[in-house]
DNA sequence: TTTCTTTTTTAGAAGAATTCTAATCTATTG
DNA sequence: CAATAGATTAGAATTCTTCTAAAAAAGAAA
């Protein structure tokens, strides 16, 4: 749950990239506290209230990198930007609408069944459930 | 399944908007062949195919409405564009994720349980599954 | 019809999220 | 250290979408 400098640089560098300041500072808001869904921007005025100077440029960089590497996963809730999750091994999604918070649906808990058959000639690659809340107005 | 031209402009009118010849061009495209799902650039591309100069703030002004009249439901896939679809029932969704062709799960077929209790103080508004597929490569 | 009101459309500007570019900088390797 | 491969950066560019304000079209009323 908890991970220590030395555990992000290992995370890092075993991803095959470089344990730079910037992915340093990165990993940490990631991974040093439990489980995240973060968005770009969320992820760059974090990073900068630490001192440590990201360029945005770099935060997409590295949560693409990091989503290459198995680090991250991308959730598509929202087709105005994209999240992402910290959290890489296969759950589902309450999404709420209103708020724009993304949490994770248990894993165990939810379950699809009876897929259909698949387009002629293809595989699945994830199944993806989201839940989609609302608060209703008194 | 096919709606002749008087279908299309009462389903306009009960939507309590006035059939411009933009809303008609639209709305052929839309329902009059069979359930789709469109992106606001395809949809452009195909008004403008028939002639009937549309343009593009009048296609997202109306797929929103259209939307909100419930004539159009919109499905989030992919987090850099959206996908509306003709077909309001419930149902779900394949897609393929090199194509980004997606394709309407039969309804009855595929099936969500347990899901576990929603976050304090919300209701369900939807139950979203994208079943993500791709083509091996071989 | 003619006129009046409301809705709709439009081009283009503006906005927001993301990607690109090419120069500079830094981590690693020898 | 020096060389080099990889990383970061500011800012420009791109893409998708929304906004703006003016002109056009539709519906209602007389």
């Amino acid at each position: 749950m908890s991970l220590n400098s030395a555990d992000l640089e290992k995370k890092i560098r075993d991803a095959r990239l470089r344990p730079t300041r910037q992915r340093l500072a990165l990993a940490e808001l990631l991974y040093a506290h439990g489980n995240r869904h973060v968005t770009a921007e969320r992820l760059h005025s974090e990073v900068m209230e630490t001192g440590v100077a990201v360029s945005l440029a770099t935060i997409y960089n590295n949560l693409h990198q990091f989503t290459s590497a198995g680090l991250l996963r991308e959730v598509v809730v929202d087709s105005s930007r994209s999240y992402f999750d910290t959290n890489v091994t296969p759950h589902h999604h309450f999404f709420h609408e209103q708020t724009g918070a993304l949490e994770d649906i248990p894993k165990g808990a939810l379950s699809v069944q009876n897929i259909p058959s698949l387009p002629e000639g293809t595989e699945i690659s994830s199944v993806d459930v989201i839940v989609r809340v609302t608060t209703p107005r008194r």
